[in-house]
DNA sequence: AAATTCTATCGTAATATTGCAATATATAAA
DNA sequence: TTTATATATTGCAATATTACGATAGAATTT
């Protein structure tokens, strides 16, 4: 007799606090540096009208489109149909709640005087 | 005659900057609840003699262990050697990596004067 | 309507990640 | 020296991610 973990692989998000779940999710949508490059981009162009993303990386059209789903579940862009193409742009909220999270970091290890190794 | 990409599957670091690649690895890291976890907990305690990391959370030791490799690498966590135990504590300067990184978007963003859609 | 353009989805191949049992290692305690 | 304690490594099973060709859908142009 045996018991198999079926999830074996699988992350054990249930073990965790919302918070936690939800910064990973966060984190983990920019933790590739083909997104990094798709939000460096919408960064540097003017308008947010911006059909040419695929052009701009050195990925096929599914793979950005894929990268760009991801950017979009995870909430750090926005995008709008705009007749053919599509407006994405980015939703600052996602970052600021990073920024948060950094400077929470940085808040308790303030306090307790970085008394470390 | 058809080539065949032997690197279907991996991550194309090689066409993106290195700042691209840095940030992404460094998000990458964080980007697991257990490590969020870890994080919280090195935080939450006073000292950061800390050996009993492996308790706190709800996985097995080995996974623990391999959770703490990763962070370690990605430089968001030191560990010295402490007699029996070892201690680990969060190095600061990995997390004002990526908050500098998200003030940059604010700032880009702030330029833009969010004229997004 | 037909052709073009832009984006999404499906299917598939390959690598990466997660998790843990078993085991190894290294120091502390007995 | 033996035992206990703490951490790391190995090996493996399973899921997740990445990438792209082929294809589909939807709006624009011709």
């Amino acid at each position: 007799m045996q018991y198999i973990n079926i999830e074996m692989g699988t992350t054990k998000t249930d073990h965790f606090t919302d918070e936690q779940n939800e910064i990973a999710i966060l984190l983990k949508a920019l933790a590739h540096p083909a997104r990094v490059a798709i939000i460096d981009y919408l960064l540097k162009v003017d308008t947010c009208i911006c059909g040419d993303i695929v052009n701009e990386l050195p990925l096929a059209q599914p793979t950005v489109s894929q990268h760009l789903k991801e950017l979009k579940n995870a909430g750090l862009i926005k995008g709008n149909i705009e007749g053919n193409a599509i407006c994405y742009c980015i939703d600052e909220k996602a970052f600021q709640k990073i920024q948060h999270y950094c400077t929470g970091i940085s808040k308790g290890l303030n306090k307790k005087n970085n008394r470390c190794c």
